[in-house]
RNA sequence: GCCGAUUUAGCUCAGGGGUAGAGCAACCGCCUUGUAAGCGGUAGGUCGUGUGUUCGAAUCACACAAUCGGCACCA
C-alpha cells in the first residue's frame, strides 16, 4: 500500500513505505529537512522522527511556525528539570506544562530552592542545551513504567501512571541518559531548543492542585524562538511592573493601605475623585438602562444569612459580630457584615406586593461589602476585604430572562467601549459541586443563559464547575492596553435565592409566582476595576476619568492675578483644576506635573497675561497651543466630558 | 490558609553585634524664571511588633503582623 501525504500547498507525496517527518522533509528540501522541528499530521503534533504510517495531510514544522513555540517551552521545561537533578540530586520531578509565555516545572526537595540557584540552572540548562542530546520517544508498558519510576524514587511520576486510562500508551522521552514521563512530542534533540529563556518565579504550588496535599516548589520560566523575542517579552514584563497599580497609586498619590486595615482602602482625595467619577458615570449608565438605586444595611441577623445559604456556604469568609443579647454570658446574637447585596435586595422586592407589571424589576446598589479573604489573596485594589460593585439585581419571569440578558451584553459592551476596552472572550461556568437547587432548576437556569449568550451573537466557552453555589453564570473578560485579560462583568441566573428567602409576586393568573433573579456587574468590583483601569492607561487616564485634569503654571508672580483668574473660570466650568504658583522655574513645574501625569497643563506669563490666552501643553506632546481663555474653557470643558454626555 | 522572600526617614534604597546613611520630597532662605529637575541651608528614624541570646541587638534566634511572588480560595 502506497503512502500518500498532502502537502499545504496541495502536492501529494507518495512513499511506498512509511517515512518519517524528517525524511519528507529530505523529500522536498535539504533546507527543510535542515529546520524541521516536527511535522502536523491532520492538525496533530507529532516527533520529527516518528513514523508516518496512514495518508494525512501534512506539514512540516519550522522555527517559523507558531506550533515551536510550544515545542521549545515545552523541552526548556525538560532541560529545567534536568538541571536541577543533575545539580540537586534527590530532588523528584512531578509535572511541567507550558503556561502563557513559558512553562514551570513542579518538583519536590525538602530544601527550598532559591532564586540565588537560577543562575547556576541556567547555565546547566544551557550546558545541557550545548550536547545536543537527541531526544528519545519510547514506550512502556504501565507495570514496566512504573516499576522504572519508582526504582528512581520518583512517587509522584509513578503515582501519575497509575492515574493515566489504562489503554492509554506510555511514553518517556530520553535525552540522553535522562528520562522523563511525557507525551509528547519533543523537538528532535536538545540543542534544537537554544538557549533564549529565562528562569523567572518561584513559588509554592500543591501537588495537583490541591491544597490537601504536599507542597511542591514551582519554577516558572519563559522561552522565545531567538534572543529578540526573549528579550520584547522582559520589556513587556518590565512594562507590566511600571504599571503595577500599587505603585502608580502611591506615585499619583490616589490610595494608600496600611497593616491596621490590611485588605481595605484609604482613598486620597485624587484616587476618591477618580472613584467617584466612576461611579457616577456607572450611575447615570445603569439609571438610562432602567435600573432603579437602592441602598440596605451593612449589618444583618445571622438568621437572614442562614436561610440564603451564606452562612453555611461562605460563613468561613465572612466578619461575623457577636452581641450581647441578655445579661449571661451565653446571651449572645450572631450579626453578619454583608458579602454581598442580594438577600438585601429580596427584602426590599418582599415589601408590600409585587404585581407581574412591575416586573422586569432592576435593583442596583453600589454597597460596602466585607469578605475576609485569606491573607495570600489580598492584592492591591486587585483583591481585596472591602469592596464595592456595580451590583445589581433584576426581578423577572422566566420568559423576560433572555430579553434581560440581551439587554445587559449591550449596556455592557458600550460600557466597555466607553471606558477604553473591548470584550475579549465570555465564559459560561455551569454547576459546581457545592451548590444549593435541584438539577431540574439548574438545567433550566443553564439552558437560558446557554440561549441569551447565543441571542446576543456573542462567542463563548464553557467553564465547568465555575458557577455560583445558586447559580451558573456567564463571565465577561475584558483585555488591557498589554493585553492582559481580566474578568469583571458577570451575569448569573438565580432560581435558588427567591426559593430561599420566599420573593413572590402576583402573575397574570392572580396566582403567586416566583420571580427568577439574575444578579449582573458590569464592572464587578469598583476596587479592583480601578486597579484595571489604573494599569491599563498606565496613570495615564482620559481627560473626563482624570482626578486632576489641568494645572495653570505660572512663570514669574506677576501672573499669579490672571493665572487665578483662569483657575477660576475652567473650574466655574466643571473643570477639575489646580494652580501651581510656587517659586520654581517652569521647567521644573512642567516636569512635577508630567510626572503626576496631569493632562492638560496651562501656562501663563506675562504675555498670556496681557493678552488674556492661555498656553497649553498636553501630556505626552510638547507643541504648546495658544488659545484665548474664553476659547480654552469652552474647548476644554467639552473634551472634559464624560463620554455618555457627549453631544 | 500553604511555600518562599521581604519589612531601615514621607518616597526609593544603601548599610550592618559597639547606638543611623544617600537621593528625592518637606520646611526656611535666595532666585522672578518661557515648556521635563535653579542654588544654599534646616529638620526628619525606638531600623515592622514582641520575646530571647549578649557586657552591648537595627544587626543573631524565635514568635507574631503586614507586604511581595505563586498555590489554594474568590458568593
Amino acid at each position: 500500500m502506497p503512502l500518500r501525504l498532502t502537502l499545504p500547498d496541495g502536492t501529494v507525496k507518495e512513499f511506498s513505505a512509511s517515512v518519517t517527518g524528517l525524511e519528507l522533509a529530505a523529500s522536498i528540501g535539504k533546507g527543510l529537512a535542515a529546520a524541521a522541528l516536527a511535522v502536523k499530521l491532520d492538525g496533530e503534533l507529532r516527533d520529527l522522527l516518528r513514523p508516518i504510517e496512514k495518508d494525512a495531510k501534512v506539514e512540516i514544522v519550522t522555527r517559523k511556525s507558531p506550533e515551536a513555540l510550544e515545542l521549545i517551552r515545552h523541552d526548556t521545561a525538560h532541560i529545567l528539570a534536568e538541571a536541577v537533578q543533575e545539580l540537586f540530586p534527590g530532588t523528584q520531578v512531578t509535572i511541567g506544562p507550558n503556561v502563557e509565555n513559558g512553562f514551570y516545572y513542579d518538583f519536590a526537595r525538602a530544601e527550598p530552592f532559591s532564586t540565588d540557584d537560577f543562575p547556576k540552572i541556567e547555565a546547566k540548562m544551557r550546558e545541557i542545551v550545548a550536547r545536543d542530546a537527541p531526544l528519545v520517544r519510547e514506550e512502556w508498558s504501565r507495570d514496566e513504567a512504573i516499576k522504572f519510576f519508582e526504582s528512581k524514587g520518583e512517587k509522584y511520576k509513578a503515582e501519575l501512571i497509575r492515574d493515566l486510562a489504562a489503554d492509554q500508551t506510555i511514553t518517556t522521552y530520553a535525552q540522553g541518559a535522562w528520562k522523563d514521563l511525557c507525551r509528547g512530542p519533543h523537538l528532535p534533540s536538545t540543542g534544537k531548543t537554544g538557549t533564549s529563556f529565562k528562569l523567572l518565579k518561584l513559588a509554592g504550588a500543591y501537588w495537583r492542585g490541591d491544597s490537601n496535599n504536599a507542597m511542591l516548589q514551582r519554577i516558572y520560566g519563559t522561552a522565545w524562538r531567538d534572543d529578540k523575542e526573549l528579550q520584547a517579552h522582559l520589556t513587556m514584563l518590565d512594562e507590566a511592573e511600571k504599571r503595577d497599580h500599587r505603585k502608580i497609586g502611591k506615585e499619583l498619590d490616589l490610595f494608600h493601605m496600611q497593616d491596621e486595615a490590611a485588605g481595605s482602602v484609604f482613598w486620597h482625595p485624587k484616587g476618591w475623585t477618580l472613584y467617584r467619577t466612576l461611579e457616577n458615570y456607572v450611575r447615570r449608565r445603569i439609571e438610562k438602562a432602567g435600573y432603579v438605586e437602592v441602598h440596605t444595611p451593612q449589618l444583618f441577623d445571622s438568621s437572614l444569612f442562614k436561610a440564603s445559604g451564606h452562612w453555611d456556604m461562605y460563613g468561613d469568609n465572612m466578619f461575623k459580630v457577636a452581641v450581647k443579647s441578655g445579661d449571661a454570658p451565653e446571651d449572645v446574637k450572631w450579626l453578619g457584615i454583608k458579602p454581598m447585596n442580594c438577600p438585601g435586595h429580596v427584602q426590599i422586592f418582599k415589601q408590600g406586593i409585587t404585581s407581574y407589571r412591575d416586573l422586569p424589576l432592576r435593583m442596583a446598589e453600589f454597597g460596602n461589602c466585607h469578605r475576609n479573604e485569606a491573607h495570600g489573596a489580598m492584592h492591591g485594589l486587585i483583591r481585596v476585604r472591602q469592596m464595592v460593585q456595580d451590583d445589581a439585581h433584576i426581578f423577572c419571569t422566566e420568559d423576560q430572562i433572555q430579553s434581560e440578558s440581551l439587554a445587559f451584553c449591550e449596556v455592557l459592551r458600550s460600557m466597555y467601549a466607553e471606558l477604553g476596552f473591548d470584550v475579549a472572550r465570555v465564559r459560561l461556568a455551569d454547576r459546581p459541586e457545592k451548590r444549593t437547587g435541584s438539577d431540574e432548576v439548574w438545567d433550566k437556569a443553564e439552558g437560558a443563559l446557554h440561549s441569551a449568550l447565543k441571542a446576543a451573537g456573542l462567542d463563548y466557552d464553557m467553564n465547568s464547575g465555575d458557577g455560583a453555589f445558586y447559580g451558573p453564570k456567564i463571565e465577561f473578560y475584558l483585555k488591557d492596553a498589554i493585553g492582559r485579560e481580566w474578568q469583571c462583568g458577570t451575569l448569573q441566573v438565580d432560581f435558588n435565592m427567591p426559593e430561599r428567602l420566599d420573593a413572590s409576586y402576583v402573575g397574570e393568573d392572580g396566582q403567586k409566582h416566583r420571580p427568577v433573579m439574575l444578579h449582573r456587574a458590569i464592572l464587578g468590583s469598583l476596587h479592583r476595576f480601578l486597579g484595571v483601569l489604573i494599569e491599563h492607561y498606565a496613570g495615564k487616564f482620559p481627560l473626563w476619568l482624570s482626578p486632576v485634569q489641568a494645572t495653570i503654571c505660572t512663570i514669574t508672580n506677576d501672573a499669579e492675578g490672571y493665572a487665578q483668574e483662569v483657575f477660576d473660570a475652567l473650574t466655574a466650568a466643571g473643570i477639575r483644576a489646580k494652580l501651581d504658583i510656587r517659586s520654581e522655574k517652569i521647567n521644573a513645574k512642567i516636569r512635577d506635573h508630567s510626572l503626576q501625569k496631569v493632562p492638560l497643563i496651562l501656562v501663563v506669563g506675562k504675555k498670556e497675561a496681557e493678552a488674556k490666552t492661555v498656553a497649553l501643553r498636553r501630556l505626552g506632546g510638547e507643541a504648546q497651543e495658544i488659545l484665548g481663555l474664553e476659547d480654552a474653557v469652552k474647548t476644554l470643558s467639552a473634551e472634559a466630558m464624560p463620554p455618555d454626555l457627549r453631544g
